[in-house]
DNA sequence: CTGATTGCAAACATTTTGCATGCTG
DNA sequence: CAGCATGCAAAATGTTTGCAATCAG
């Protein structure tokens, strides 16, 4: 409860309960969540709040570089705690997803800023095929 | 013209004015192209289709393998025509979207494959930075 | 107190669907 | 002429916005 105001507070962002249940959420999360999947578990800690006022929330947390936006081939989009960097393997299948740590694409990124000149900011990567259970 | 056709038919659809000007519009664009801009671009061809259509259509290119669904961390949707396997460099300032072609992600996939019992089916990559114009 | 934050409702953007009509093969 | 394809309008989905009321600092 602490560490999450703290990092709000940090942030120059007001502590209210729906920021903290929300930050709270995303960071004991085991995967990504949308935004009704935020909505459902913040109610579960007795804090409602409205899906724009999580809308409002989200985009402060990203903007502070507390939360990561990520889109999965879907129309929403999903969010979760931006730790370490990161990529994803979605089942297609059953749609669980699963974090891929392991990932040396740096090197990638080097190669391309030198030969076309690109200067990678950022990239996104997901895998999508079967997980354990469903292969 | 005709090889547009002859693709169309060797997947078991339906010739028809908006399907070939689809298919012509995707083959020739130099970048992928949201739903709005096949409209259009079809239209400059003297074809005008609705867009319900063009999603359908574009639901049925996908569904034989001719197209590709892309997203761009926006709300909407871009198609391209599907070929040779590469990924996309998007200028976080002009929005210019450039092929990246070099990657050497397989290597990737089969250490996924073998560290966590995940079976890759595809995957998507996508950069974002400064293109040669704006960096 | 003062401005940041919220709720509510309405607006937006994009995609999807139902159904009657028209066209391809 | 049978069934696939299309147009049109409406609905569905997800996200954004305006504004007045409320709350944090």
């Amino acid at each position: 409860m602490l560490p999450y105001k703290d990092a709000i507070r940090d942030k120059g962002l007001r502590i209210t309960a729906a920021r903290v249940a929300v930050l709270d959420v995303l960071s004991t999360s085991l995967k990504p969540l949308d935004i009704s999947g935020i909505v459902a578990q913040i109610s579960r800690r007795k804090v409602d709040a409205d899906q724009a006022t999580i809308y409002r929330i989200i985009e402060n947390f990203i903007d502070k570089g507390l939360v990561t936006k990520l889109q999965f081939q879907e129309k929403k989009f999903y969010y979760e705690i931006k730790g370490e960097e990161h990529h994803h393997a979605i089942c297609s299948k059953c749609g669980k997803i699963e974090d891929v740590s392991k990932c040396n694409i740096k090197r990638l990124e080097r190669e391309i800023s030198k030969s076309m000149g690109f200067v990678v900011e950022k990239h996104s990567l997901e895998f999508y095929g079967l997980c354990t259970n469903c292969k």
